[in-house]
DNA sequence: TGTAATCGTCACGGTTCTGTCACGACCAGC
DNA sequence: GCTGGTCGTGACAGAACCGTGACGATTACA
């Protein structure tokens, strides 16, 4: 699951410092802007997953850039959240008609930013459905997020699974242990590339005598998976 | 079609009766109440297609039972239409969070009423009551909100009701803590993921040794409802 | 008003998973 | 047979994950 990026357009550094070291803290990626006009650029260029905006800043107001950004094809869909100080609790519908997803007043704690900031966040993101693939009897089943083999289950672990899906979703070509980590690790971990063979190791074994000859290795190369040879 | 019963709640008895007879002439049948205890009581026995309900009573005020039914199992799905005397505007966003389904201002005409609440009646019943779902003797029934497991009824939760009753309709598949929460808990609740956990504990708790395993761990992802394995 | 039920959160501990290492088997070319 | 490189394998410590009991806060109900 790669972070998710988070565009906070506040005026006040402070501000945007401690909600910063909040999301960072709950590993997301922050970027930052601290007026409307930049923030309106770094939304259309870094594309982040989510945009939180202060109501009141000097010149473009928070609202205006809002109806802007929900106004363009290219940010309409993405979420907002608008942050308000105390007492303009009667802008919150103002708010919403602009477009924005949800409303914090301030003070809020780190907590409760971060909270909802989810909840937006899974609001957006519709789940995406996921076609189950079969091989020789070995069937792995993303909704139920199963493995069978004849239908019996397969114990595996999480690395295991998603180290199968990938490959059956990827099969006859051969991938480096670099490209692996890359597609199932995801992108900015750094891991030794040997613990690829361990993980392939441990795929083997959940795999059984059944099925273990799919998962080839391609010496001085990596590992492929394939039903021929 | 058989004619829908309507139950109008306010405290003014001229109003009550106007509404009453602009509804019977459109076939509806209807009910009085002339305070919110009593609306509340009659909501529960009588189970109307839909309730009016006057923003402002004596005692308890009518946002406030909408609150309360909307917080209700048995009466969470009933639609509710607010009346509120003309100025009140602002209330509006605080009537629609309460969970009402529609606003009328007055004074309104007898023509727009029933016009507005042939438009909510529409939106809230969709196609099918909901059916009861049964598994290995494990049988979860909408109608009496009841589960029981061979017969014996089951000690249960709001809570785990809602999570059985989710996983019961959608079986055989893995969520997330977060699609969990948005599911059952609803989109804008900000609660913690290990929550989920905890629920799941007092809802296997409920189970008993019978069913436990039908409520299955996905590690590293989330839970399933599952007769298999 | 007091009591019971329910809820969300936390902290603790057990279990499982993960990444790394070390050792040895295997392979190709000399 | 020797050699350098590659891969399989078992072990292990730390991290991640999940189950669980307890607690305070809120709400329902008598």
């Amino acid at each position: 699951m790669s972070s998710k990026t988070v565009l906070i357009v506040d005026d006040e550094p402070a501000i945007r410092e401690m909600i910063a070291v909040a999301l960072e803290m709950a590993d997301y990626r922050v970027l930052e802007a601290e007026n409307a006009q930049t923030g309106h650029a770094m939304a259309l260029d870094n594309k982040p997953d989510l945009v939180l905006l202060d109501w009141m800043m000097p010149g473009t107001s928070g609202i205006e850039l809002a109806r802007r950004l929900k106004r363009e094809e290219a940010t309409a869909e993405m979420p907002i959240i608008l942050l308000t100080a105390k007492g303009e609790e009667d802008n919150k519908i103002q708010g919403l008609e602009a477009g924005a997803d949800d409303y914090i007043t301030k003070p809020f704690s780190p907590r409760e930013l971060v909270a909802r900031l989810k909840a937006v966040l899974r609001r957006a993101t519709p789940a995406g459905v996921e076609e189950s693939v079969e091989v020789e009897g070995l069937k792995l089943d993303p909704a139920s997020h199963r493995v069978t083999s004849h239908g019996g289950a397969l114990e595996i672990g999480p690395t295991e699974y998603r180290l199968l899906q990938f490959f059956m979703t990827h099969q006859e070509r051969a991938y480096t242990r670099s490209q692996l980590l890359d597609q199932v690790w995801g992108g900015n971990v750094y891991v030794e590339e040997r613990t690829v063979d361990v993980h392939i190791r441990r795929l083997r074994k959940s795999l059984g005598e059944t099925h273990q000859h799919l998962v080839q290795t391609v010496r001085g190369t990596g590992y492929r998976f394939s039903t021929r040879e």
